[in-house]
DNA sequence: AGTGAATACTTGACTAGTCAACCATTCGGT
DNA sequence: ACCGAATGGTTGACTAGTCAAGTATTCACT
């Protein structure tokens, strides 16, 4: 076991071997992430829209309403310009409307139309069925303790 | 336990739950490396290089020697485009040499350069800190796990 | 009421990744 | 030796994300 390289080291086929365990998680994480990006993005990408485009959507749908550009920004972890310009490629798809209000004439207010709406719906189950074969090579138990590391990467990357 | 709302729920701020275990499993990875990613590049940045070229520096360097450009792209899970282009901008800056071969003149040899080398590592003491930090809260035990279930992930997403 | 700071975007310029189309070189089979 | 296919890369066009700078609106305070 020990003489045998970890998956991961296979698979850069770097020469040298990891530093240690925490680099090679690292590495890990960073590919995985990778793979699966690539996974999903082939279920959601032959309906004609993107897998951040779909985020958005399933954003706007959980919202259960209209919400300004930021607070999608904030939701999705990024700045306000990769929003707007989403956004721009969303209207133009009829997939998302926007409207300036009246109480604060600086925010935008965004809202998944129905021929959006219909595209998510279309898409969940499929998704689901995606996420699932994703992890089905883990137990119940494997699930709840990567869960609780993820969060916990989360929270010292924040700290 | 049960009527709070998990870590993931609560940062997206949806207002319904999530389906199941899995689908909350695949959001809080595609965050976390999210998070991660901005981390480790706060680390790299200020030394005038991107997470994703100083990724390709640390491939040249632990390949010991030159690498055709196909060759990165396989290590990097990229696109033969992209790295091409990634190579234009590190050549720019003389943190990599190319030089067409003459047994097989299709291929370009990549190799990094000194000055590359230099950089790569005066890096690596501060990025290794930086993934330890990101681990801190996780026991090795819990490591050991992540590293585990993260390989079966990539396996999954790969079949 | 009036000015200066803060907020909510928007635009420009850049890195990065993807797909499709293209060129040059090499390989395989006759 | 030669022709078609495969291999290795580059280029163009697009999505996406980041930072810096700009605009419009609102807030806070005198």
């Amino acid at each position: 076991m020990k003489s045998r390289a970890s998956a991961v080291q296979q698979e850069i086929k770097q020469s040298r071997p990891f530093a240690n365990r925490e680099q090679e998680a690292i590495v890990a994480l960073l590919r995985t992430t990778d793979v699966l990006r690539r996974h999903l993005s082939s279920v959601v990408d032959p309906h004609g829209i993107t897998l951040q485009q779909y985020n958005v959507l399933r954003i706007l749908r959980g919202a259960g309403g209209a919400l300004p550009t930021m607070e999608i920004g904030e939701r999705m972890i990024e700045e306000a310009p990769g929003v707007t310009r989403m956004l721009d490629r969303l209207e133009k798809k009829n997939l998302v409307k926007r409207t300036r209000q009246s109480t604060d004439r600086r925010q935008v207010q965004c809202a998944i139309t129905k021929e959006g709406l219909r595209l998510v719906e279309a898409l969940d189950a499929p998704v689901n069925d995606a996420d699932l074969a994703a992890l089905a090579g883990l137990s119940p138990e494997q699930l709840d303790g990567f869960i609780r590391s993820l969060d916990a990467v989360r929270a010292a990357c924040a700290a």
